[in-house]
DNA sequence: GCCATTCGACTACATTTGTAGTCTAAAGGC
DNA sequence: GCCTTTAGACTACAAATGTAGTCGAATGGC
């Protein structure tokens, strides 16, 4: 079940995330701000995409209309938590030690996370 | 520079940055705990990381010692970054609610995080 | 001194990924 | 009713990755 996205492959997932669904054509224009794909890239991307099921297609005339298969935030809890997993022995506290000792953390990051777990806790 | 180390790479880096240095074969016993890897295997994985210069060798007699070239903190740093800036616009805030709304986060988690950002203020 | 062992180097090969071109059929303009 | 445009399908191909075999040289046991 759900085969990993590749990094091309999910910067066309931010679009449809975003707004969908869409063409081929549109999703295309609307990654040119950021790469610089040829729309044949495109639509091997948006090919793949749909063989792994991450993508639906409805028909709409003669085109495509692509639409999200995967939930933005399960792609995103999956992703962290392999990374958790891989780095820090799948426990949360090491992450933030270590970004804190790495100063990731700025004091404003810190103030609201602050204030985050205040409002997490009843 | 520090060109991507890749899953399986990262796997033996895992090893040399626990314990280092180490022969060829010491690191392949140890990886087939976690992974039913070849010598061969271990010894391609050894020679990729050598070329990108993750690792460093020593000669011992007719063997060489493998050495972490990058520090474990350093690939850490940078793999969190790319992850964060990938999936929350480099923010960290975003991280964390959502871990917090995906629950990934237990009472403890929360304590401990607590704890550790007051530590962090002055 | 010879031979079996063992090292790293080199070679191999399938799969995934990044990147893009070509083809065929439909559709829309006129 | 044609012809140009255009959509997705199919093909292409290099680089990276996962996985491993083979080879020549050095070495250590005896």
């Amino acid at each position: 079940m759900a085969e990993r996205i590749s990094d091309a492959e999910h910067s066309v997932m931010e679009v449809l995330w975003n707004d969908a669904p869409l063409t081929a054509n549109v999703i295309a224009s609307r990654l040119t701000s950021t790469q610089s794909w040829s729309l044949a890239t495109v639509k091997t991307l948006l090919s793949r995409l749909v063989a792994k099921k991450a993508l639906t297609t409805q028909t709409e005339g003669r085109k495509f209309l692509y639409h999200p298969a995967l939930q933005r935030s399960d792609y995103v809890t999956d992703e962290s938590k392999r990374l958790v997993d891989r780095l820090f022995g799948g426990k949360l506290t090491p992450l933030f030690t270590h970004m804190a000792e790495q100063e990731t953390l700025s004091a404003e990051d810190i103030a609201e996370i602050e204030a985050l777990l205040k409002a997490l806790k009843p």
